[in-house]
RNA sequence: CGGGGCGUAGCGCAGCCUGGUAGCGCACCUGCCUUGGGCGCAGGGGGUCGUUGGUUCAAAUCCGACCGCCCCGACCA
């Protein structure tokens, strides 16, 4: 006996009709737990490197996350558009991007020969939409935003949905008359962004992060820890320090032997065989932190030395901000004999006009050291900063384990992480470049300033997965999850087990809850196993305890479960999704 | 772009060294059986052995080239 109101609901979610490819095994390919378990819980499929497509299950997760995304951008008044994917040359080029963007960038030629790639990001089609509509200080701010599907021609995709050629990403871009403006247009970015991703279920940190070499004044990143991540975080749990270890700063642990005193002169020795700084290290019985260790770089063309303590590894990305070049490398071997007259490996900064010498400010207050000799297979000793030659201070150096908080001395920790959002102000780079000009209060032409905010919306997934699996698979957020409950009638050729499971799944819709009728005819065994690898938060089975007018309700999450009276089995577990 | 690994049925693999009928597990189809954690029995379908040259009477197997995919380092949502 049907309530004939409910009767009429089709049961839409039968998993006897759905596509949902489980894989018993892990592919071999995969190495990363997302990979594997997007792959085995039947969302995704392999097209190419780096390409993929994203099967029912990955597509419903997936138009999840880009409402919720929506929801916010929309919420701080950001207005959707949606723009071509495909750009003519004229636009990238105007920017500079055509030739910066390299070998990362698609391109292809339309019939007639003309140059077009595929877009990247946006900030030049956006910039290009403000400078022809945007007159005056009237229309600003503005704040435009996009999900759209990115092209990047990787040089090396991996991890599954991690680094892709073809991604969704939404991005969006703020228009302002002045930097307060800019202010407060990255605050609402900042805030909308923590709403997205706490709605998404993640635990995430935001950190200060390097905003580029142009105009870019302040940046933020938003970051899952992770194993299968490839960016460093450098946090402190006392001061609540967090960055990007291109961009943080730290307290080096102190040089393991004092220095030695006095006014020493630098004092040549021979050093047969010893190049690395290990090997000076035992040669000379001092300890790494007494080396100074010598990298020759390009920068932009010329050749810059950099100096470290021994035991620290240059950052290349806060060389590049030191020196303010835009192309590093580190010198070829030949240059460095050219310009050093000795190989990398016996290098040092005494005697060295020709060029720029940057030393990290470990050194700075460090005495009688020992330095490359610039000749090969000799060393020095006593070598001072400032006293035997004269360098410029700057911070050079990766963060380092062990290091600490640069003010208190706190301990700091280093986590590997995911990048799934970042905000940045990129300040007049695209605005000046490409002509956007409007009228400002007192009829002078002003150049808005600009702030590019971007999310992976793939990498919210699958930095879920990541987040939260287990042996059995995914467990995903009610919020993001393909479907929020899962009914289960253990055996299907039972009639009333059919009956109640479907009744359950009429009310779970009736709820608002995305459900999901397993109404295969499997063993028990099966369905479970299937439940559990594609991650529904809820499962309500109903089996043997039917008799008793009961159903179990199981929390994927903490393998709680709960014996539930029939009729408020639906309700019992909307109540727990809406509680979040 | 530098280094390493792998391409045999939808998935996971063996076979290759030592050339001679292409195999195993899972999945799939049919029937029976079973129904609270990938159950059992019986029968069955499915392969240009990545591609392409070469060696040979004969190549999945030996040699060369190419292509693809994965992993480690330089790039980023």
């Amino acid at each position: 006996m049907r309530r004939a109101s409910l009767s009429q609901r089709a049961i839409s979610m039968q998993w006897s009709k759905l596509f949902i490819p489980t894989l018993r095994e892990n592919p071999a390919e995969a190495e990363v737990v997302s990979h594997q378990l997007l792959l085995r819980a039947g969302y995704i499929r392999q097209l190419a490197a780096g390409l993929y497509s994203y099967l029912f299950l990955a597509q419903r997760s997936i138009l999840k996350i880009t409402n919720i995304v929506r929801e916010e951008m929309d919420a701080i008044g950001a207005q959707e558009m949606f723009l071509p994917a495909l750009n003519p040359a004229e636009i990238w080029q105007e920017s500079g991007r055509w030739d910066i963007m390299g070998a990362n960038m698609f391109r292809l030629k339309d019939r007639w020969q003309r140059d077009l790639c595929l877009g990247m990001t946006h900030e030049e089609i956006m910039t290009s939409i403000a400078r022809g509509e945007l007159r005056s200080y009237k229309h600003l701010p503005q704040i435009w935003y996009q999900i759209q599907t990115k092209f990047r021609d990787e040089p090396r995709p991996k991890s599954g949905l991690l680094r892709v050629r073809q991604f969704l990403m939404k991005d969006s871009y703020s228009f302002d008359m002045d930097a307060a403006g800019l202010d407060a247009a990255y605050q609402k970015h900042y805030a909308a962004y923590q709403r997205i991703f706490d709605r998404c279920g993640l635990k995430y940190t935001v950190v200060e992060a390097h905003s580029g070499a142009m105009g870019g004044s302040q940046s933020h990143e938003f970051m899952v820890s992770s194993d299968a991540g490839e960016d460093f975080v450098v946090l402190c749990r006392e001061t609540g320090y967090a960055a990007n270890q291109e961009k943080a700063v730290s307290r080096p642990v102190p040089p393991a032997l004092p220095d030695p005193e006095g006014d020493l002169a630098p004092e040549e020795f021979h050093t047969p065989g010893r190049k690395t700084i290990a090997e000076v290290a035992e040669f000379t019985n001092l300890p790494e932190t007494s080396q100074m260790k010598s990298l020759v770089m390009v920068a932009d063309g010329k050749p810059v030395l950099a100096l470290l303590r021994g035991d620290h590894l240059l950052s290349e990305t806060k060389f590049a901000g030191a020196t303010g070049a835009i192309d590093i490398r580190p010198a070829h071997p030949e240059e460095i004999r050219e310009w050093f007259g000795a190989d990398a490996g016996s290098l040092g900064p005494v005697g060295v006009r020709n060029m720029r010498i940057l030393a990290d400010s470990a050194l700075e207050g460090r005495r009688n050291m020992i330095a490359g000799a610039n000749r090969d297979d000799y060393h020095l000793r006593h070598v001072t900063p400032g006293e035997d030659f004269t360098p410029e201070y700057c911070d050079l150096r990766q963060v380092a384990a062990g290091d600490t908080e640069i003010t208190t001395g706190a301990p700091l920790e280093i986590v590997k992480s995911v990048e799934i959002g970042h905000i940045f102000k990129l300040g007049y780079k695209y605005s000046e470049s490409m002509g956007l000009r409007v009228l400002n209060e007192a009829g002078q032409e002003v150049t808005p300033i600009m702030g590019s905010y971007g999310i992976g919306i793939e990498r919210i997934l699958s930095a879920a997965i990541e987040l939260y699996h287990d042996r059995d698979g995914m467990s995903l957020p009610p919020s993001i999850a393909p479907f929020a409950v899962v009914i289960t009638p253990v055996n299907w050729s039972d009639e009333k087990q059919r009956a109640a499971a479907g009744d359950l799944y009429r009310k779970a819709k009736e709820l608002g809850l995305d459900a999901l009728l397993d109404d295969r005819d499997e063993r028990p065994g099966v369905k479970f196993k299937d439940a559990d690898l594609i991650g529904v938060p809820y499962r309500i089975t109903v089996g043997k305890k039917l008799a008793q007018g009961v159903a179990e309700v199981v929390e994927r999450r903490t393998r709680s479960s709960y014996d539930v009276p029939l009729e408020g089995a639906a309700q019992f577990v909307a109540e727990k999704v809406h509680a979040g």
